[in-house]
DNA sequence: GGGTCGGCACCTA
DNA sequence: TTCCATAGGTGCCGACCC
């Protein structure tokens, strides 16, 4: 879309959405109007500058790749050639033209099951989904060139009486049932790719039923109908792949039949465009097109020297199987998942407490997903959109399978907290490398995250005085020992129980979360810990460290709703430290003490001199705030030079971390942190 | 140096 | 004012191991 040359008069010409793409239904459609409205309403967007990000990457990889050729001298493009007619003699040797496959695709699915169930829809100009995004839109919208996968907004500019119809998966999923229940009975293993989608081997069913392929695909598309008033498209062909291309062919409502006959097949594949093959997608199409001139199956075959050369073996060959007309002809007897995901898109935030919010949020979905279906995950991976829709990912390979919420937030906590400060409009949270073992039963006992956030508050009597709280780095363990017992190891986050109660009351607030997050902070963090809970249980201590007028000072943290931490009554953790590099309490209070700060005549920061009236009582609690965690840096950071050999350890556990760390950008130094935000800062070395 | 694994961006449906 | 959610897969690069 940054290509300009065909006239800078209509610039909408080179914005290469996908939205003009033929899709059924959109014969009749004005193509240049639709390209223009998009055009217009994306302009200047943060989305479509990504747009154009992406658009120039690809088309500096196109020049990358037309340099590439050009190097190619006769002898490459000749030994090439021989690798390529080598392969297509492979392939061709092992074309199956003995399976039948039928691909049915129910016909805008959402939509139809929306006007099934409410038919004073029908005749109208409906799409499901919000303003913005587009699932699935009705014919009578995608004649105005509406369609899934388009942003609301901009299907209201193309059809202003579009009506929108929100989603509702449950009504999808129980006609979607119905239709499966017709699949069945014409393949026992059909594949259903989709709620609307399936395949079928109905090799078998055509032999003992002494139908053709054709009977059966017309009289499972009837029954489809009886069983559920929807109607459906088929595509018969002798392997998925063109069982796919051809259920588009007739569509809506139709059926195309390609017969298991080579010539047919190649006769048919051979003017396709590249774009109907599944797995060649916008950018692939524009690659090809770009770089080697290709448009259609046919050329991809006239062509086969030159993909060999520019692409990759596994790549080359998809190209060539599909130039050819190939296919998988046979079904996985076992797909065993792969990952399992979850995430939110919101308004772009880079509120710190917001985004952890989120980020509690899918970690329990994520969570009771995997519980439902026994799994247990290695490796997390943490997806992120910017509010410039920059995608990143940051992944960790742990060394033991997880799957409660607590365990993946809180590696989830460390691998977004190294990303922050950023301003993001999407969280997600992948966990994949299951393992084979089962999870049991998820332990009745344990309280779920959501649990938490609901009910609020956490709840942990203080279990002892401060004379419980003892380090370990010597085996790098940390337990947090409460009511309920929570065991936490640093290197392999071990989480025995959840190790909280809980309470009705208020949803989860940055001060909690900064507590879950701080559960579980490794052994540099424990200073921190222990240097709270002590401040908690010794109100003596505190009495020092605040100021004689209450606003602002350190106790005002405490306090609930407030930033602190840690209530004296409701909750407290005794850090259980074993071992001989035990953290001195007394000497991490006591210079505490000694740092005094106050509000010099009510409204001087005695420390840095700024002034800050009575009036200004949440800056001033912030202010202090931001005081204290400079202290307990300090004190960190002191810890941390006596401890240097035994945490060299604990960085080393975690793997990529180092890596990560180089990427990292520069801490927030010298910048104002909450103090509930404070581990953002305080936890760069673990 | 080759194989393997982890991490990450990207592509596709 | 506004551009999704989820899963599978590939390519490439770097680290690590033998």
């Amino acid at each position: 879309m940054s290509d300009t040359t065909d006239g800078s008069d209509r610039p909408w010409q080179s914005y290469h959405t996908v939205y003009t793409n033929a899709k059924a239904g959109m014969d009749g459609v004005d193509k240049e109007k639709v390209q223009r409205v998009v055009y217009e309403m994306s302009k200047g967007s943060k989305y479509f500058e990504n747009e154009e990000r992406k658009e120039a990457f690809i088309k500096q990889k196109i020049e990358n790749m037309c340099a590439q050729c050009v190097k190619l001298t006769e002898m490459d493009i000749s030994n090439y050639q021989m690798v390529a007619d080598k392969r297509m003699l492979e392939l061709e040797v092992a074309r199956d033209l003995s399976k039948t496959w039928l691909h049915v695709d129910m016909d805008a699915f959402y939509a139809a099951v929306e006007t099934l169930e409410n038919p004073s829809l029908k005749g109208k100009p409906m799409a499901v989904g919000g303003m913005s995004m587009i699932s699935t839109a009705n014919y009578e919208a995608r004649r105005y060139g509406v369609r899934a996968a388009m942003p609301g907004f901009i299907a209201c500019k193309l059809c202003p009486e579009l009506i929108f119809v929100p989603t509702d998966f449950k009504k999808y999923t129980h006609y979607s049932d119905l239709t499966r229940k017709v699949f069945q009975k014409y393949d026992q293993n059909f594949i259903a790719s989709s709620l609307d989608e399936a395949y079928l081997d109905i090799t078998e069913v055509c032999k003992e039923r002494c139908m053709s392929s054709e009977e059966i695909a017309r009289e499972l598309r009837t029954h489809i109908y009886e069983e559920t008033g929807l109607t459906c498209s088929a595509g018969v062909a002798p392997n998925l792949l063109l069982a796919k291309v051809c259920s588009d062919i007739k569509k809506p409502n139709g059926q195309f039949v390609l017969p298991n006959d080579r010539k047919a097949v190649t006769t048919f594949i051979s003017s396709l465009p590249i774009r109907k093959i599944g797995g060649i997608g916008k950018v692939t199409e524009h690659i090809l097109r770009d770089v080697l001139g290709i448009n259609t199956c046919e050329e991809m075959l006239q062509k086969r020297a030159f993909l060999y050369a520019l692409f990759s073996r596994s790549s080359s060959d998809f190209f060539l199987s599909a130039g050819l007309g190939l296919g998988k002809t046979d079904a996985p007897h076992v797909r065993l998942r792969k990952s399992m995901s979850s995430e939110r898109t919101f308004s772009a935030t880079e509120d710190e407490a917001k985004l952890y919010n989120k980020l509690v949020d899918i970690a329990e979905t994520l969570s009771t997903d995997m519980q439902k279906e026994g799994l247990y995950g290695r490796t997390l991976t943490l997806k992120l959109k910017t509010a410039s829709f920059e995608v990143r990912s940051r992944a960790l390979s742990l060394q033991k399978y997880i799957y409660s919420s607590e365990e993946i937030l809180y590696h989830a906590t460390k691998l977004l907290k190294a990303e922050l400060p950023l301003s993001l409009r999407l969280i997600g949270l992948r966990m994949s490398h299951f393992s084979d073992c089962e999870v049991g039963p998820a332990d009745p006992l344990q309280k779920t995250l959501k649990n938490f956030v609901i009910t609020g508050g956490v709840s942990t009597k203080a279990t002892s005085s401060n004379s419980s709280l003892r380090t370990d780095m010597s085996d790098d363990h940390l337990m947090f020992d409460t009511e309920v017992g929570h065991c936490i190891d640093a290197q392999k986050t071990c989480i025995s129980d959840s190790g909280y109660t809980y309470e009705s009351g208020n949803p989860l607030n940055s001060n909690q979360l900064y507590h879950l997050e701080h559960d579980h902070q490794n052994l540099s963090n424990a200073a921190i810990d222990v240097e709270r809970t002590h401040i908690t249980l010794s109100n003596e201590s505190l009495s020092k460290v605040a100021s004689p007028n209450s606003t602002g000072c350190v106790t005002q943290s405490h306090e609930a709703g407030g930033l602190g931490m840690v209530e004296t009554e409701s909750c407290s953790f005794s850090a259980k430290i074993k071992g001989d590099n035990r953290l001195d309490n007394q000497a991490v209070s006591s210079s505490i003490q000694e740092e005094r700060f106050f509000w010099v005549d009510d409204y001087k920061c005695s420390l840095c001199g700024v002034e800050l009236p009575q009036s200004f009582v949440e800056e001033r609690q912030e202010h202090s705030d931001y005081h204290f965690a400079e202290m307990l840096q300090k004190e960190e950071s002191e810890q941390n030079t006596r401890n240097i050999s035994q945490r060299s350890s604990q960085k080393a556990s975690i793997s990529g971390e180092t890596k990560r760390k180089k990427r990292k950008t520069s801490p927030k130094d010298g910048k104002y942190i909450p103090i509930d935000l404070f581990f953002v800062k305080s936890n760069q070395n673990f």
